[in-house]
DNA sequence: CTGAAAGCGCTTACAG
DNA sequence: CTGAAAGCGCTTACAG
């Protein structure tokens, strides 16, 4: 049915090889012969066979990206980012959504690697001894993830926590409360750590709640507890309950932001939607997704340590992001007035 | 390396044709073997290789799917549904995006066509000439945008817009503005002409506004072009729009839902985070992704029409789910004394 | 029920 | 510079 080389082969009088070596190495061919193949080729509306040609060379031109969930507003940005850079090499992404199941992510990612060239893991809930196995599986880089003896780009920089712990300090808050993500997330560990050493580094209280699942229904609850604790600024593990955390305040007639002081964690569009604006700390996820690309490119070409016991690591930066969500403490406006309102034109989205 | 059916077939001292049979296509094979082949290969850790497959069995176990715009949040929950079922099915997803670049689609429907059993074609910008051209790269299903003679998913149901402009007349509102989408879009079309049709049906001022971008920030400045226009009530294109405009109401001091109505189509995830919460038209993204895949395995079977001048269509239902931002127009309000404050719980994202 | 052989559509050392 | 041949790892008629 399709015109494949053989085709173009007889077309042109030539041998597959040679016809082969026009279309994918020109320079190996006669330039007048060159010429009249990828005429023929073109008329004829050859394109190659991907598969056939992934066969043969040991290459498929795909690299795998497996996520724990393509609805939380957190991974889209990387996603889209991986897949604009794939498109500018010229590679394919295949997609796993692993729905936050655990236990799927090495499952997915064996039915993967024998249809890709290399695998970005976003964020896994598994343990280390999975990643492992993973890795093993084929040239791997993770994402949001470290894991040891493995590639990756990390997103998780103490530096935005550590100013968003010292912009609540400034603004007069002694209790400061952390509604904590799922227990076995990485990123909740590190975001903990920081923070509550922050707090006594600052002098001031740190109080957990939670874990609390990444929804905004979580946030609402959360806000429940909040209430009448003497918390009055609080971090969230990610924007998600941070805004679920406003609406509620919004329900029940509380002002964020001067009653209780919220911060979010990512930065995703959704901070300028809420009311009042949602001051987050910044994740450069889109960042992350062309490292990861450039990172794993950079391992199948062997110009870096994959593995080993110093493999290559990306670290990015976070910082935060100030908006209306965040204030003095109660008893500490005096201190800031007169007030000017600042206004914060929201992001585009 | 990595083993493969040789390997097994030597281990087991039987030919790669059997240990083949054994594998894919357990029937045709004595049930000891069988067993033992299985077994021998899941010690060996043998898991075939994809490609090789493809290439002998002209299937690829492979769908392309492409939208244009990852990080627009309408589209998420679509590419969800569509890699769980595929999942489900056994089969991978390659995902393209191309970040609204109508020109785009065709380029890169054609990159994956080799590579792919059939094309999922998500919200194509293209005109209909160029989605002819991409239905002959082979098996190919629409979603969200019919074309002719191609098999398609629709979700741009009259029943929500109708539902949408009969609440707002219901409420009393009589000038009805409507924030129109991109010029282009499909979508954007049949919304306006509905909604035009029953605001005259029901004796409202029907007043366009826009063309805006699917985006917050054109909400932000929709809002300012109607405040003193004398409508009270407003259906936006799409959910993104009716936030802007919620967060420019509330950043000014106007109460959406009194002084003007706001009604968003999507009902994404989002609609539950804005304060008020936001009226919107429920669309059904997610089944949609699901059932673009079952017509798309229709297709690949061949059980279903299409082509010809009756491609298989599967239209799906919207309705209207009314949250905080609509209520009585004013004057009207009086009406509906004594009002019970109506709470709705924030939905999980 | 099992095996030897051909074939899927490419690429690429190896000769000439 | 060009061609014949082997090979990538599977599947599947065709024999036995």
């Amino acid at each position: 049915m399709t015109v494949n080389l053989a085709d173009v082969a007889e077309a042109c009088g030539l041998s597959a090889s040679t016809v082969s070596r026009a279309l994918s190495d020109p320079d190996k061919v006669n330039a007048s012969t060159r010429e009249r193949v990828q005429r023929i080729a073109r008329e004829l509306g050859y394109t190659p066979n991907r598969v056939a040609r992934s066969l043969s060379l040991g290459r498929t031109g795909t690299i795998g990206l497996i996520v724990p969930d393509i609805a939380n507003p957190f991974f889209p940005p990387i996603i889209k980012a991986v897949q604009q850079r794939c498109a500018a090499k010229d590679l394919a992404v295949v997609l796993g959504d692993t729905d936050e199941h655990a236990a799927d992510e090495l499952t997915r990612a064996r039915a993967m690697s024998k249809q890709v060239d290399g695998l970005i893991m976003v964020s896994p809930r598994a343990a280390d001894a999975k990643m492992a196995e993973i890795s093993k599986l084929g040239p791997t880089v993770f994402v949001n993830r470290q894991v040891p003896r493995a590639p990756a780009v990390l997103i998780e920089n103490p530096d935005g926590m550590r100013q968003a712990v010292e912009h609540l300090t400034a603004l007069g808050h002694r209790r400061i409360g952390y509604l904590a993500g799922p227990r076995r997330s990485w990123s909740n560990q590190r975001r903990r750590e920081v923070i509550a050493a922050v707090c006594e580094e600052r002098g001031a209280e740190f109080i957990e709640y939670g874990p609390f699942e990444p929804q905004v229904q979580a946030g609402v609850r959360a806000a429940d507890l909040l209430h009448g604790s003497g918390v009055t600024g609080v971090i969230a593990y990610d924007d998600l309950i941070a805004l679920g955390v406003l609406a509620r305040m919004a329900e029940r007639g509380w002002r964020a932001g001067s009653e209780i002081s919220v911060i979010g964690i990512d930065d995703s569009p959704l901070s300028g939607v809420a009311y009042p604006t949602l001051t987050s700390v910044h994740v450069p996820c889109a960042e992350a997704g062309t490292a990861a690309v450039d990172l794993l490119l950079d391992v199948l070409d062997g110009t870096v340590e994959a593995t080993g016991d110093d493999p290559a690591v990306v670290q990015l930066e976070t910082y935060l992001v100030i908006r209306g969500s965040t204030g003095p403490a109660p008893g500490e406006a005096a201190a800031f007035l007169p007030q000017t309102p600042v206004s914060i034109p929201a992001p585009s989205v």
